[in-house]
DNA sequence: ATAAGCCGTATTGTATAGTGATACATGAGA
DNA sequence: TCTCATGTATCACTATACAATACGGCTTAT
């Protein structure tokens, strides 16, 4: 009878309302950071008694903060700990922050690490400076992955055909003006990420920013993750970043290794 | 019939089966980072079959990865996802981030943005520095408020009573051989912090540690926030704090008010 | 002033969906 | 080879989540 028809088709071990509670959580993103009940039940497509339900029992939980006299809920500081449980669960994290520290440090600029999730790339660390914005300081950020520095050269340490089945399939959302859609001009540069060792982007999310990313290998094959700095065009030169940013990098990602 | 009946008993709003799901989120922290399906159930007491339920369900809807040969729940990107959401919410954070960088370049030490939550602060923004140690790096990190210099900063600016009532009731989890546990030495340090618009802690959370914290001030009343610095005693005697740190550092917390 | 909407909250009968027990499968250790 | 612990699958039962609806407070329009 809904659209969930699909999916849920007969897994008698999926329990829908601890699903439905989930969709709550993911409603709040970025441009959505307080929500009514009204705005929950419009944003999640529940019922308007799931909505006031589930609600009520994150609230309860501690997972929703409820706002006594707007009567709107927002995210609590549960979410936070649970990105605490993340950072711990994950082994590369504390092998890859000490040397982006030493990074950021030595070239001044604004360091992040990425990991794919998907089809789009996810920031777990970040070490912004005071001209970094806000969206690019903060961590959890997506962005899809074939548009950035960082996905590409984590891309072209996939076997190719994946690589290729990737460069075909997975979205693209434009950002700027200058922002490549051109599929092809993506796997050219994923071909020359492979050569160089580093994928290079230049006004693919903000204008004059250049992007610049080394991979982060595993025991062997692809990426696990790739090590990325934001550099404005009209600080940095070609030759600038060839003699000042590169080697630091490159040395840094290669680094993490372990 | 469980122990619940107390805080469940007749909320018919409650939904139980997220409450549970969400206690299985709860359960992965610092020392719980990859859980099996038993261990899932010894640390959340709920049945066998419940956790088997709500964790294919977190797993499906890509809140929990499963090791497909440990069989292993960890947490997912999808944790970090919620942090960025949450940083989108708190109005706090955007004011507060470039100026704790701006500090951060001054005094070239570990700076940090902590918020009370319920009995225990909670590190909403942390700029580590080579030195600090990985516990000490990562957001979302919880500590009993009145143990520490932030916590005590910020209770200074309560009201009396309320904040004579935490020190007093509070809990205190000894870190380490010198963290103080006498509540009166607790409400003088408190005291002192009201009159000198700062507070600081030795060796607390870890030996040779200062911990300096200054109060975010709301419009009016209690204060929001605190900014925090850690600094070893080695590197840092009274006077080179006095000098060096404190105005930076009060000059930062101040400017953060908007 | 009054009415009409909208929204958050409370209530209730009903059936669906989660429950818990149990059985089965697999792999590690003794 | 046996035993035990653990993960997975199945199923009858009924407790629990569900959707609909009613109520009251607040804002907006007329």
């Amino acid at each position: 009878m809904s659209e969930m028809s699909s999916e849920t088709k007969k897994d008698p071990l999926f329990t829908g309302t601890l699903a439905k509670g989930i969709r709550i959580l993911r409603a709040f993103d970025e441009q959505n950071v307080r929500l009514s009940l009204a705005e929950l039940v419009q944003r999640t497509g529940l019922e308007k008694s799931a909505v006031q339900r589930l609600a009520h029992t994150l609230h309860r939980e501690g997972m929703l903060n409820k706002d006594p006299v707007t009567r709107r809920f927002s995210p609590s500081h549960a979410w936070l700990e649970l990105a605490y449980a993340y950072y711990w669960s994950d082994p590369l994290i504390a092998r890859a922050l000490p040397r982006l520290i030493g990074l950021s440090r030595t070239i001044g600029e604004t360091v992040n690490l990425a990991q794919m999730s998907g089809d789009h790339i996810i920031y777990s660390l970040r070490l912004p400076n005071q001209r970094t914005h806000f969206a690019a300081s903060i961590v959890g950020r997506r962005l899809p992955a074939i548009a950035t520095a960082a996905g590409r050269v984590m891309l072209s340490t996939w076997p190719e055909a994946e690589a290729d089945r990737a460069i075909d399939l997975w979205p693209i959302a434009p950002m700027t003006p200058k922002t490549v859609t051109d599929r092809d001009q993506i796997r050219a540069d994923v071909r020359l990420a492979a050569q160089n060792g580093y994928a290079m982007t230049r006004n693919q999310m903000i204008l004059n920013e250049v992007s610049i990313a080394a991979p982060v290998h595993g025991v062997a094959g692809p990426a696990e993750a790739a090590v990325q700095v934001s550099l404005s065009a009209h600080s940095y030169d070609e030759t600038r970043i060839q003699e000042e940013i590169l080697p630091a990098l490159l040395d840094t990602a290669n680094g993490i290794l372990a």
